[in-house]
Parts: structure tokens; C-alpha cells; sequence
RNA sequence: GGGCCCAUAGCUCAGUUGGUCAGAGCGCCACGUUUACACCGUGGAUGUCGGGGGUUCAAGUCCCUCUGGGCCCACCA
């Protein structure tokens, strides 16, 4: 250590030109090898600020809305970090779930196919999507797979590999995405939500869930995707209108006794009527396809035109089925006829007619969306069952036509169906209405179905911080309207596998009411290849053996735990008490009601608390037409191509410059703003080190003596920075980025601007040494201040100074967050803040006079005068000897005026000019 | 049907509890070879603060209402 005392041969030089070219991958490899952000183990609660980082789908590619809300926890975490926490800042891949089947199928070429066997030689057909793929862009490689042969079938652990592999890959990406956006991520601190940790996280939470009785299964009408082939919970449901047709069709009453029939069965039908003289019943459907699934017509208690025939029986046309006609509150009087068909099942309503009104079940659709070969229970006539025969095994599409077909002959069809336009419900990522089907499913309590774990999860959310406030409501709403427990189970493949098995019994069925769990220490479990202890192997499906669990867990199961699975409540208890609950869960608005929902649901459960204290909810990009930037639409633009061609530290600076959940135009113009104060926070800074490195050499920038100021306008500008200091630092603690550098920068463009000017000459060393070492020191305290202001927001160009200031090598993203009280020690003595204002204005008139006279602001005043608010002349005249020499002025007249603002009232160029 | 957010200069947005609040930046116009910076600097112009009511001595700022955007929720046969 002692050979090397003079340090000065390894300082890096203040370059002659700066540059932001290359900073990113300079610094992200700086901060790496001296391990900047990695969190120290051991810190205790208090002093720690840990993150509950939203971990991106993998299978998607990352977009510049990513870069925005992602940019906005960066911030608060550097703030964080040098405000004296030790920040816990992980990062997970979300790489489980329907999203990487999806692509991994169009990547590889490749489908699931359980049944088969696992080939350890396998090599996929594509790679990319096409054979020659040229493009990187996994947008757009998507939706274009494989039209040569169709995906191949493989094994589902073939499947699985394949969706690990990829999955890989894109996190590589990712990564070096983060990294060079300046992201103070702990890149020791990953997890992916597929990996062993998570899966045997969420598999032991799961059976906590299920010991305590909040998990349990259920045999229950589902929401079914026909094209996945899974279950879907109702979080996952969008609306989305759809072209339908109204197909009016009619219903016989069934003869009950000879004297009322006989009369009745003379009259004519009359459709337009319902019921028509003859009790005829009318009712309107979308869904003809349906009508062997009918169990009842229903209509309002109150509903005078139907009194007569509630309790009554009708025969459902084609298929003959005798269904009772039945009273209930939900049905509408003035819809359509007024009576509905109910169906088992047509839609939600329908689900909650049968399980109300105690209607049979008859189901008609199968797991992939078709017709049933066989018939249901009630449609037992030869007609019916000849009706039903020419349906069976079609698409709800096809059925549909063929019975509009079939009812037309029959003379059963009214008119023409009317065309409509209708909402339909569609599971978010599907492209088929969904259907509902019976199903055995796996729920987890979550407030749906009891009232008091409801009252809970509404108090959790009023004690969550928001910001902004206003996204409190979504949560509420969200909360108090739902209907159902949480349904966790889908019949996937690449997720984490329910940690269950069933005995099977003599007759080799699986007994579903008494599941086999493990023991927590084994977890992670795979039942479809694991055997459940005092089993063995080959008892697999037989009778008086076992059966695994076929079904694997929705993803937010699991990403519902990402507080439980980066802290380690596992595995680490030490880590995990000193990181939960944690601080801040940054994500976006649209999730409010999944993913931020659903993680207090399983806090409450496990821990009984919330999971988080505060919540930042990042708002949408949006595109030039003022929508939201989708993958779909707006993708052109990749986020590395941003970062690249404009910088990060300018792309961070558009981010930041929007505040939390609100919507932001996608601006390149702000990028193009963020750069060029970069560049400019390089070339002020390499200004003011030129004095430094020959005045303060040796001396860091914690080592300039604010006492040593004494000029009236240098302590001015330190006291209006020590104001702004003040501010960012209140506006950060309270999540405001967008204020703190709002201050930040317009106070550091009038320090270029106006204080720089003015003390060139005098820093100079033309008004003598003192004042040279005043200006100097002044100069030096402010850079090192707002080199500091701006760390979170512009990682790389501030540490880019600051290494060529402070050669011991540390980061400026590990020093003390600045203070009023560095700048201006002394309240009683702070210095007039008015004078740099003044001085700035006055200067404003002489280059105001140069430039009306279009000379050069170089250009020398004879003389000039400028009329000064009385109350204010006395700063001005502090400040007068820099004023004159900024504005090269030989003789300065300061008039002092009645009026509010600072006047040019005369000026005459120097005869030279 | 219910709820939330938004509407301020051509563009993107600030305007905290009603009283220098009519602002910033971009863009635009003019000028300037200035040793921190041409990825620059200096100066300048720009608005019935969506419409209409109301409260008040005073309203972008509070209340009502309308219009136009965006988003979320809902049991739309």
C-alpha cells in the first residue's frame, strides 16, 4: 500500500472532451466488480429497504413500459441507498405459466403431449420460429410458427426442458437489458418463479394453505379455455364484444291434464306472443347449441305474463327434454321474451340459476370445446337422441349452425335469427369464448366466499400506503365484488405441480377426499414422477396404490408469494426477518387486481400481515395516438435500440419525468432533454474539477468547508441550493421523483447558466486570490451536491464525475444523500438567497441589450443601466463586481425602481464593437 | 349500470391547503466562431386554464352540470 502514497498517476484524467458514449457498459462493470449493490447480509430490519421487484414474464419481450415503471423503483432504491439503507433489491424471472408454454410451442415447433415417453436425444424442429429466423425480436418472430409440418408432439418433460432452456435465454436478455438501463439491482439476488426455491416455496405454502383448510378441491361448473384446455380463474377474464344473434325459438307446454290440454292445443301459435294462448313459451338465445343442455326456462317472480306457467312443464324442441318453468329474481321482464333458458352452462348466470334453483346438470361440452358423444340424462327420445347424434362431437361453432338448421325444418326457429353485438367472456390470453364446464379444481380462500376474511383483505388494503393514493379504490372495488374463492388449479404443464397424491382404491379410482401430502422437508415434489412415501413406484394407477395430482398450479400462485420467495421465508429465516415485510412493491396498475391482490391474500393467510407497506403504481405508455402502447402495436422501437441510441441516463430521465400512476406519452423529445443535461452535468463538472484539481487536490468532494464561503453571492446560491436539497429529498421520501428532479434541474440549469457566468472571471483568480478560493469552494460544494441530486436519476454521468473527482474509487451510489445543512451550516448566518436571483436577472438585461444590438455576448458595455426593485438593489449591488464582469460592463448603473421587475434601461456598446 | 383518472401555449406537462398561478421544457423566430459545453449559448413570441352554472371580496384551484378522452368493475339470457 505504501509504494503507491501519491495516487495522483492513477486518478482518471477530466477528459477534454466528455462523452456518454460506452459509459453504461463501463459502469454496469464497474459496480459489479466492486459489488456496489449487493446487499449485505445481516442488516438489520430497521436499516434495511428491501423490494419486492415485479418479476417480467420471460416468454414476452421486455418493452419501453418496462423500462418506464422499472426506471421508477430504481430511483426510489438509490435514493434509498444513500439516505443510509441498505437496500434489498432482487430480481425474478417470471418464467412459469401458459405464457412459456406458449412460446416455447412456436419457438421449437413443438406441442405437449403427456402421454408420450421422454427422448433424451430430442432435438426440436425450429429454433426461433422459423428455420431462419433472422429477426432477434421475439415479437415478431411469435405468431408466425411453424407452418411447415405442425408442431411435433413430445414428451412432457421434454416439454418442460425445452420451456427451461428458453426461458434461459431470455433471461440473459433480460438481464443485459436491466443492466444497462442502470438498474442498482443485487444480481446475486435472483429467482426465477419456476426454479426449485420457488416451486417448493409455493408447494409449502400450498400445504400450509391445505392443513389450515384454505386450500380445498371442489367438483364445480369451471370457467374453461377450450383452446388451452384449462381452467381459468376469474381474475383472468376479460370482456370482449363479440357478433352474436338473437335465435327466438319456442317451447310447448307439456299436456299435464286431458281438460286443460285439449283447448289450449286448438290455438294457433302466436310468436309474438310469449306464452301465446296456447301456453306457448318464447324465449330468446345466442345459444341454440345448447338446447340439450337445457334444465329449465326461468323468468321473474313478479312476471305477470308468466304466473300461469311456473311450476308447469315445457319440452325443450328437437331434443324433447321435459324442463320446469321456474321463478327467479335475476331474470329480467324486459329482456328479450322475458324467460331464459337455462343451460348447463351457457354463462355465469346460468351457473348461479342451477345451483340456486337446485336444476339438474346436463353437460354437453367436452374439455376441448366439442359436443359429447353422448347424450345427457333427459334427452331420451329417438327423436331427441336422433337430434342430438348430429351434433355430436362438433365444435360449439358447427352445432350451432346445424341446430339453427334443424330448428328451421322443424318449424321451431321464429323468423330469422337478429344479429347483435355482445360482450363474451374470453380468458385474457385465449381466443375462444370460454366455456363452463364441470370440473374438480383446486381454490384457495381469498375473501370470495368468506365474509370476515373478506373484511381482512378490505383492512389490509387501507392499511397498504398507495401511491397515488387514488389506486386504493381498485383495489376495494376488486375486493368487495368478488364471487368465488380463487381458482389455483390449471391443467398445464409447465408449472409448479400441486404437491398432492391420491390412493387409488380396489376399483382404481382415485380417492379425491383424502390426498397424500409430503413432508414439508421434502419439498420440492413432482407426483407425476416423485412417489409419495409408503408407496412404491410401481403401485402408480393401480388399485390400492396412488395417483399423482395431474394438475399444476396458476402462475400467480406462485408469484403471489414473491415476498415469501425473495426474502427466503424458506429457507433463510435470518434473511427473511430482516427483509419482511418488505418496503415497496413497485408495479403496474392493471394487476391491482391479480398479482398485488392476490400476494396480500397469501401474506394474510401465512403471516398475517401485508406483505409490503407501500405499493407505487407505475402508470401505462402510451403511443402518439394516445393508446396504450401495446407489444402489438408499439413494438417497433425495442428498449436496448432506446437505451443505445439515446442513452440511458436520457432514457431514465423521460421516465422520471412522469409521476407515479399516471399515463405517459412516449417521448423521444424528453429522451433528447435527459441527454443533453447528461452531457451537460459532464461538461459543468469538468469546469469546476479544473479548479478543484489545482486548489483541492487531494480533498474529495465531502472535504470542501462551506465556513470558507464569504462572498454574499456565493452563499446565496449555496443557500437556494440547500432550499432545493430540502425539497427533492421531501419529495422523494414521499415518492415524488418527478419533483425532486424537477427542483434538482432547474436549479442546476440556473446554476450553469447565471451563477457559473458570473463567477467565471472571479474563480479565475481577476479579483484576486480570495475570491478566486471563495468562488472555488462554492463551486466545488454545489457539484458535490448535485452531482448527488441527480445519482438516482442519471447513474452513469454522475459517477462518471465523481470518479474523476474522488479517486479512491468509491461509488457516488454509495455516498450520504445530501443535506441543507453541508451547504449552509450556520442558519443564523445563511446567506441572502436573493442575490443569485437578482444578479441572474441583471445579467439577463446586459445579454437582453448584446442581443437586441445582435453583437456577440462577448461584446464589451461602455456603460448601462438597469432599473432594480428598491427592495432588492442592496443583493444587487452585493453581487455587482461578477455582474460587470459576466457582462463585461464597464460602468454598471443599478436604478432602483418602483416596478416589480428587473429593466434594461439604457446600455451603449463600447466603441471597440 | 357502478367506480376511478384526465382535459392548462402547436406538443409533453407543472401549477400542494382558493389570493404574483397564467408557468416550464420541447418546437418556433431572431441573434451569437463565447477557451466547461455547437449533443452549444443568448434573447423573443405564444393561452376566453374543455363548455355552462354556482360558492366567495377573490377560482385552472372548491361545488353542480354537460361534453370529450382513458381505464377498471358488473349476474348483458
Amino acid at each position: 500500500m505504501s509504494q503507491h502514497r501519491d495516487l495522483r498517476h492513477l486518478r482518471p484524467a477530466v477528459p477534454d472532451r466528455p462523452s456518454l458514449d460506452g459509459l453504461e457498459t463501463k459502469w454496469d462493470q464497474g459496480w459489479s466488480a466492486q459489488g456496489t449493490y449487493t446487499f449485505r447480509l445481516g442488516t438489520p430490519r430497521a436499516e434495511v429497504f428491501s423490494i419486492d421487484t415485479p418479476p417480467p414474464t420471460v416468454s414476452g419481450s421486455l418493452h419501453v413500459g418496462h423500462v418506464f415503471s422499472y426506471t421508477h423503483t430504481d430511483i426510489v432504491a438509490r435514493f434509498q441507498r444513500m439516505s443510509g439503507k441498505e437496500v434489498f433489491y432482487p430480481m425474478g424471472w417470471d418464467d412459469n405459466g401458459l405464457p412459456t408454454e406458449r412460446r416455447v410451442q412456436n419457438y421449437y415447433g413443438v406441442r405437449c403431449e403427456p402421454s408420450l415417453p421422454h427422448d433424451p436425444d430430442f432435438v426440436p424442429p425450429l429454433e426461433g420460429g422459423q428455420p431462419s429466423a433472422a429477426s432477434q425480436d421475439s415479437a415478431a418472430s411469435q405468431g408466425k410458427a411453424a407452418k411447415p409440418a405442425g408442431p411435433v408432439p413430445i414428451s412432457r418433460r421434454n416439454f418442460v426442458e425445452l420451456c427451461q432452456r428458453l426461458s434461459a435465454e431470455d433471461e440473459k436478455q433480460f438481464e443485459a437489458l436491466w443492466r444497462h438501463l442502470g438498474l442498482s439491482v443485487d444480481w446475486t439476488q435472483t429467482y426465477q418463479t419456476i426454479d426449485r426455491h420457488a416451486r417448493a416455496t409455493s408447494q409449502l405454502a400450498f400445504l400450509r394453505n391445505l392443513a389450515r383448510g384454505e386450500a380445498y378441491q371442489q367438483l364445480a361448473p369451471t370457467l374453461w379455455d377450450v383452446t388451452f384446455r384449462t381452467a381459468v380463474a376469474q381474475a383472468e377474464l376479460v370482456d370482449r364484444d363479440q357478433p352474436g344473434a338473437y335465435h327466438r325459438i319456442g317451447f310447448a307446454r307439456v299436456d299435464q291434464t286431458a281438460d286443460a290440454a285439449k283447448p289450449a292445443d286448438a290455438a294457433k301459435p302466436d310468436p309474438a306472443a310469449s306464452p301465446d294462448a296456447a301456453g306457448r313459451v318464447y324465449i330468446e338465445t345466442t345459444r341454440p347449441e345448447l338446447l340439450p343442455a337445457c334444465v329449465a326456462l326461468v323468468a321473474h317472480p313478479d312476471d305477470q305474463r308468466y304466473q300461469e306457467l311456473f311450476g308447469t312443464r315445457v319440452r325443450v324442441p328437437l331434443f324433447g327434454t321435459e324442463v320446469p318453468v321456474v321463478a327467479h329474481p335475476l331474470a329480467e321482464p324486459d329482456k328479450g321474451s322475458g324467460i331464459a333458458m337455462v343451460c348447463t352452462f351457457g354463462d355465469v348466470t346460468d351457473v348461479i340459476w342451477w345451483r340456486e334453483l337446485h336444476l339438474p346438470t346436463r353437460a354437453i361440452l367436452g374439455w376441448d370445446g366439442r359436443v359429447l358423444p353422448e347424450a345427457p340424462m333427459g334427452v331420451d327420445s329417438p327423436a331427441g337422441r336422433s337430434a342430438y347424434a348430429q351434433i355430436a362431437g362438433l365444435t360449439v361453432f358447427s352445432a350451432r349452425k346445424r341446430v339453427v338448421e334443424l330448428l328451421r325444418d322443424s318449424g321451431e326457429l321464429v323468423g330469422e335469427p337478429q344479429p347483435i353485438t355482445h360482450p363474451v367472456k374470453f380468458f385474457e390470453k385465449g381466443e375462444k369464448p370460454l366455456e363452463i364446464i364441470p370440473t374438480r379444481q383446486w381454490y384457495l380462500a381469498n375473501g370470495g366466499t368468506d365474509q370476515a376474511l373478506r373484511r381482512r383483505l378490505l383492512a389490509r388494503g387501507d392499511e397498504l400506503t398507495w401511491y397515488p393514493d387514488f389506486m386504493r379504490v381498485r383495489y376495494q372495488n376488486w375486493v368487495e365484488g368478488l364471487n368465488s374463492d380463487w381458482l389455483i388449479s390449471r391443467q398445464r404443464f409447465f408449472g409448479v405441480p400441486f404437491p398432492v397424491w391420491y390412493p387409488v382404491d380396489q376399483f382404481g379410482h382415485p380417492v379425491h377426499d383424502r390426498p397424500i401430502v409430503p413432508a414439508e422437508d421434502q419439498l420440492p415434489v413432482d407426483p407425476a414422477s416423485d412417489t409419495p412415501s409408503g408407496y412404491r413406484p410401481d403401485q402408480r394407477g393401480k388399485p390400492g396404490g396412488f395417483i399423482g395430482d395431474p394438475d399444476v398450479m396458476d402462475t400467480w400462485a406462485t408469484s403471489s408469494l414473491t415476498p415469501q420467495i425473495a426474502t427466503h421465508w424458506r429457507d433463510d429465516q435470518a434473511l427473511h426477518e430482516s427483509t419482511f415485510p418488505m418496503d415497496l412493491r413497485p408495479q403496474a396498475q392493471d394487476i391491482i387486481r391479480t398479482w398485488l391482490f392476490s400476494t396480500v391474500v397469501r401474506a394474510e393467510l401465512e403471516q398475517r400481515s401485508l406483505p409490503f407497506y407501500n405499493a407505487a403504481i407505475s402508470g401505462f405508455i402510451l403511443d402518439p395516438d394516445r393508446k396504450k402502447m401495446s407489444k402489438s402495436k408499439g413494438n417497433v422501437v425495442t428498449p436496448m435500440g432506446l437505451l443505445e441510441q439515446h442513452g440511458s441516463d436520457a432514457v431514465r430521465y423521460w421516465a422520471a419525468s412522469a409521476r407515479l400512476g399516471t399515463d405517459a406519452a412516449f417521448e423521444p423529445g424528453q429522451m433528447k432533454v435527459g441527454r443533453r443535461l447528461a452531457i451537460k452535468i459532464l461538461n459543468a463538472s469538468k469546469f469546476v474539477l479544473s479548479f478543484l484539481a489545482a486548489g483541492a487536490e487531494g480533498a474529495g468532494p465531502l472535504a470542501l468547508d462551506p465556513a470558507r464561503v464569504t462572498d454574499p453571492l456565493d452563499r446565496s446560491m449555496l443557500a437556494t441550493l440547500a432550499t432545493v436539497v430540502a425539497t427533492a429529498t421531501e419529495a422523494l421520501e414521499a415518492y415524488d421523483h418527478t419533483r425532486a428532479l424537477e427542483v434538482t434541474e432547474t436549479f442546476f440549469w440556473t446554476f450553469c447558466d447565471d451563477y457559473i457566468e458570473l463567477v467565471k472571471a472571479r474563480a479565475h483568480g481577476e479579483a484576486g486570490p480570495e475570491g478566486a478560493a471563495c468562488a472555488q469552494t462554492a463551486l466545488g460544494l454545489a457539484l458535490a451536491v448535485l452531482l448527488r441530486l441527480f445519482a438516482p436519476f442519471q447513474p452513469f454521468a454522475t459517477e462518471e464525475v465523481w470518479s474523476w473527482w474522488h479517486h479512491q474509487g468509491q461509488s457516488i451510489h454509495r455516498q450520504p444523500w445530501p443535506t441543507p445543512g453541508e451547504l449552509v451550516p450556520d442558519q443564523a448566518a445563511a446567506g441572502d438567497a436573493g442575490v443569485l436571483a437578482v444578479a441572474g436577472g441583471v445579467l439577463s438585461a446586459l445579454r437582453k441589450a448584446k442581443s437586441e444590438a445582435k453583437v456577440s455576448m462577448r461584446a464589451e458595455l461602455a456603460s448601462a443601466t438597469v432599473a432594480v426593485p428598491a427592495e432588492l438593489t442592496a443583493a444587487a449591488v452585493a453581487a455587482k463586481a461578477d455582474i460587470m464582469a459576466a457582462g463585461r460592463t464597464a460602468e454598471l448603473v443599478l436604478a432602483a425602481s418602483g416596478t416589480e421587475t428587473i429593466d434594461l434601461l439604457s446600455a451603449t456598446l463600447s466603441p471597440s464593437q
